[in-house]
DNA sequence: AATGAATGAGTCTTCATTCAT
DNA sequence: AATGAATGAAGACTCATTCAT
């Protein structure tokens, strides 16, 4: 946001490398993308890749730790500051549905291949993950004791449910190969909170 | 040769080769086993999984088809049952926990390696995983049009968002290499039902 | 020796591979030889180079022990045999000269793939080529008990002296690209034990 | 600037660049040993590498002949003075060995990758070894032309077996990783002249 | 039905060398 | 002279699939 002040910023090759591979990771997946892809797409040569990254494997996970780690420090920001936890909650699924807005490709990439995927980068960056749902339960157990939601389910699985129902409507939308309309973004939101936090009861 | 005579049920090789692979893709994921891994386990020559299926992929298509289309089809059955849609909700819940507590491996398999796997095996069974997203989904329609559910959020989104919350729990479990005690499970379907339903708010 | 009986014995495989190994590894040296190029010679797939052996590097070595066991025994029976020890030597450097008039390739990458290879097989395979010096100096041992060798340097020494200036032989022939006569074979083993146990001074 | 002022002597960025050499070709043999490993111990840039040679081959190929030519020469010098031909012999033998004892790296190099790499450097620099060869070889000559030597092999023969001996020798400190004592250094060279000169037999 | 040897395309990774600065 | 980013060819190893028996 701020790294293109006047005239052209020099293109990092590293940034470059790394902005490819996000597209390629998006477009095909990860196990069916060779390295070779990810410097065609970068318009690098192959063996720079392994100059800026050890292994193919890396190249991912520090996509997933750029973004994952700025979710949670937004998360934290958000339960610091004044707001009923519901707001907080909007606001944190507002977050990640920009996120993918900005976006669709490294969120995708994010979701399907690490966030997602159990037997590999999943449980690689495990501990990671966890950071974010453990600062989403703070918000939750933050509204039980102030009174504002009810101590029905533990705040751990109300994050989970919380966190749940958000992936899913960004894997429909990772699906869905038609363009995600801005009123849809806008709705979903408020959508998450209506549901989880209103609940669907009359 | 008969399927299943008085005493001793013959052992099916095709059905040994099933199960065998479901331990061994919940093991180490599906991309992480070989062929010789689930004929191995299966104590089974090496082809002879390709006497019974065509490939690999066939290997766990079998597996996700044979349970997904139980699970569409209870989702059915409960839609029609004379129940208020919380309790149908509630059913569909329970019945997707007592799968897992059933066999936590197979489930493992089809929500880790079809059900979450946009890149692979989730884009191919989009067309059956829909069909359960919709049965949930005229769940909740009736449920509006009963009078039972306010009419804030679409069918399609109370789907989204019920179907991701119970995945998450699953994955929740999948991830935790501990068992799950049965006051879990218990707890889990009405958890989720408070959740959805109910609602966090007070 | 005893493989051979009346018409034709069934090619093995893993022979084939063996042999073929042989001969580009003698051709071309280890590090210069794809697995290719061996599955080539031997008529083979590649893969099936990998199904016999674990590793490129496992080819070679089990070269080396197939060849290297024989000539630690041929070393303990020569020594259990009623000979002079001068003759002992006499029908050990015999043997070694003889293995490479028998299969020059096959001494030729024992010897220069292994043997002196310090820095790679040579240290992997170091006990069992310690076995052959041993052996050797048990043999000299034995001489100066029986009062045949003088006693002026230890057995162990003199089994180094000795094993040296066989194999810088076999490297002399090695780097002669021209064939070896059979009278220089047959004068090696005479001229080494000459040399070594004679001594050239008058 | 100048290479060798008063004090402090300038720090011949190629000097460091052989000596570094040197030492990681001792540790990890040639093959193993990457040019970036090389400029890292050596301190200096990975490109100056290239600057000071033509690739990495040249730069073993440069410590070898730095040193191959003054054992050639010292070889030379020995035959043209006025010594018993066995004299000579535990000269040179004691040259060899007091170069091990001054920079065992050094000589571990040029013997292992070099001198016993028959399929590689020991090919491109067979011209030069065999100067060696042949100046032992003269000195056997000469001895016999004396009266001093027996006339039983050829004195290339007895070189082969005399550098053999010597090479074994010193592959046998090679490969042990203990340091060598004193005494051993001192004896060696007796031991060797005693074992070929003297002969083993009583 | 059952076996396991045989096939060969696919891909990550390494690393010597070049080059712009 | 000195730096280190950039290049790309080379090669070991994996493993799904086929096939002869």
């Amino acid at each position: 946001m701020a790294t293109t002040p006047a005239k052209a910023p020099a293109p990092d090759k590293r940034r470059l490398i790394l902005d490819a591979a996000v597209r390629v990771f998006a477009r095909r997946g990860f196990n069916q993308c060779r390295v070779a892809d990810i410097a065609d797409e970068a318009g690098v040569a192959y063996g720079l890749v392994y100059h800026y990254f050890r292994s193919k494997d890396q190249v991912l996970s520090t996509l997933f730790e750029e973004r994952w780690n700025v979710m949670v420090e937004v998360i934290e920001q958000v339960d610091e500051q004044e707001l009923a936890a519901r707001e907080k909650l909007r606001t944190v699924a507002g977050f990640i549905f920009e996120s993918y807005r900005h976006d669709p490709d490294l969120m995708k990439v994010i979701i399907v291949e690490v966030t997602r995927a159990a037997n590999s980068f999943g449980r690689t960056h495990l501990p990671e993950i966890r950071l974010a749902y453990d600062g989403i339960a703070r918000i939750v157990a933050g509204g039980v004791q102030s009174g504002e939601f009810r101590d029905v389910v533990t705040p751990s699985f109300a994050a989970m449910a919380f966190y749940g129902a958000v992936e899913q409507v960004l894997t429909g939308w990772i699906f869905a190969d038609e363009a995600i309309g801005a009123v849809e973004f806008e709705g979903a939101k408020d959508a998450i909170v209506e549901t989880i936090c209103g609940g669907l009861n009359g």
